[in-house]
RNA sequence: GAGCCAUUAGCUCAGUUGGCAGAGCACCUGACUUUUAAUCAGGGUGUCCCAGGUUCGAAUCCUGGAUGGCUCACCA
């Protein structure tokens, strides 16, 4: 057992040398500041909001101390767990003096376990009647203030454990992303989906257009990958039989870090063998709108100043019309690549003049249209060379079967009808190669041994990628992702 | 990666023209057996982010750096 020294006191300010010197003051008593094991019985949430049920009965509880109300023979404190918190009572006749002691001397963070019985204050708080108290874990560190909480961004990523300990919203927020990841695992469990696992290290980083972490196998001396999606690999469960499967994805991608991204994100990608992209709209919006009512009960849901109406169905927009639509440019009446770069100039968007007319529309569309999609809105037929996955349109052949959802101006999800010729799809990675070579580097790699497994033949398919970080975002009112992911990736200080 | 802004007590924040470092909460001592942002009396606990510079004198002005936030770029 540790004891004091001076050493390791003199470094700490006078808040946590005053907590060590309870520590060691407690061992001297007899009383041992790091328990084991405590059976409680209930929860605090559950006590005060069925205090009828409770009224007079005994309780054990199991929690954090929040607050003291020291009142000489007879204190208050406030006891939080895991589902809220709950007021407690204790007397000195009740306790005894050794134990009256205790409690009283205990700090605010300190863990506890205890037992008493339920009752009403005059003022009408539900309140535990504290018989017996034990000491369960001593906390050697001032927490931040009561009625601010902690308000540092910096802080509250860094030590979460703080932050959650102390705002209440941000635990809130936790839990209403666990249970839409639940409801996720759910829904496409009765729409008959199989979960399954594939690799997060990859010889080769394919699926999407991004630049991937690398890292290094040191028995196989070989470079690998981190994911930067898990596309091709459920593909390939498609060409193996699998029809219906889903993947709830940590992905990697080695680009900046903003209000909206963090270097690992979660994806939803899922793939339905013989369906297509009208499947996947339609699995998009009930999934969405159904998660909405059953985590949060409705399904408008309020994101900054916006309302946002998620009820099925959702607008459906061709991105040549919505253009058209936003920027008043009819790109069916722009012919080739040249033109089209004019046109942008003349919008004044900037271009290093190797754009197709493909690249171009988009570059419209990004700049026009996507900031104006605030209620949930696909947006269908993107151009081939941005999609080197999609199915060709068959009476547009330069247009793909793909839609992007946009919500509140941000991209939530990405689907298409899955290209499952080994010959087009061989063809789109060479392009993809031409780009990499020209100096693109997020531009696809080439997989050979994907385009092998097509060769073997896929099934026609609908697949979709569902951005969980945003969708939380969404449907929890937050500003950053840092709000949504437990330890969002930060410098290291000093 | 670029621009703008921020960094002062454990936490939330003031700090005037460059002139002794401040408040609330928390904490310590005492009083108080249904309080609740408990109350009452007393107590200030500090590498003013770091390193230089200007100055009689720097939390304050200047230069460089660190970390963070926002915007942009890249992307989902």
């Amino acid at each position: 057992m540790p004891e004091v020294t001076m050493s390791n006191t003199e470094e700490l300010n006078e808040l946590m040398r005053v907590r060590r010197e309870k520590l060691q003051e407690l061992r001297d008593h007899g009383i041992e500041p790091y328990g084991n094991k405590y059976e409680a019985t209930d929860y605090t949430q559950g006590i005060v909001e069925n205090f009828e049920k409770y009224d007079g009965k005994n309780v054990k509880l199991a929690g954090r101390i929040m607050a003291k109300r020291g009142h000489g023979k007879a204190s208050f404190a406030n006891l939080q767990d895991m589902t809220g918190g709950i007021q407690v009572y204790g007397r000195l006749n009740d306790l005894g003096e050794e134990a009256y002691e205790m409690y009283e001397k205990l700090d605010i963070g300190d863990i506890v376990g205890l037992e008493g019985s339920v009752f009403k204050t005059r003022r009408g708080e539900v309140t535990v009647s504290i018989t017996d108290i034990v000491l369960l874990s001593k906390s050697l560190r001032p927490l931040p203030e009561k009625w601010h909480g902690l308000k540092d961004v910096d802080l509250r990523y860094r030590q979460r454990y703080v932050d959650l300990t102390v705002n209440p919203e941000v635990r809130k927020t936790f839990v209403i992303r666990s249970n839409i990841v639940k409801e996720i695992r759910k829904h496409l469990e009765g729409l008959g989906f199989l979960e399954v696992e594939t690799p997060m290290m990859h010889p080769i980083a394919g699926g999407a257009a991004a630049r991937p972490f690398v890292t290094h196998h040191n028995a196989l001396d070989m470079e690998l990958f981190l994911r930067i999606a898990p596309e091709l690999y459920l593909k390939r469960l498609l060409v193996g039989g699998f029809d219906k499967v889903y993947e709830i994805n940590r992905s990697f991608r080695n680009e900046g870090i903003s209000t909206r991204h963090n270097p690992e994100f979660t994806m939803l990608e899922l793939y339905q063998a013989y369906g297509d992209i009208e499947d996947m709209m339609e699995l998009t919006e009930n999934l969405v709108s159904s998660i909405a009512q059953k985590v949060l009960g409705t399904d408008k849901v309020q994101y900054e100043d916006q309302e946002i109406n998620l009820a099925a169905p959702w607008k459906r927009l061709p991105m040549l019309d919505a253009v058209k639509e936003y920027s008043g440019l009819d790109f069916n009446s722009i012919h080739t690549d040249e033109e089209a770069r004019g046109k942008a100039k003349g919008l004044k968007l900037e271009i290093n003049g190797n754009e197709s007319w493909g690249d171009i529309l988009n570059l419209v569309f990004e700049e026009f249209v996507e900031p104006k999609l605030i209620q949930p809105t696909f947006i269908l037929d993107y151009p081939v060379e941005i999609s080197p996955l999609a199915k060709r349109k068959k009476d547009r052949p330069e247009l793909t079967y793909r839609f992007e959802l946009f919500i509140y101006g941000r991209e939530m999800a990405n689907a298409f009808s899955e290209l499952n010729d080994p010959i087009d799809q061989k063809q789109r990675f060479e392009n993809q190669l031409k780009k990499r070579d020209a100096g693109d580097d997020e531009a696809h790699m080439m997989d050979e041994d994907y385009i092998q497994a097509l060769e073997y033949g896929m099934p026609p398919a609908g697949g979709l990628g569902i951005g969980i970080d945003r969708l939380v975002m969404l449907l929890t009112n937050t500003q950053s992702i840092r709000d949504v992911i437990l330890f969002p990736q930060m410098k290291p200080r000093d």
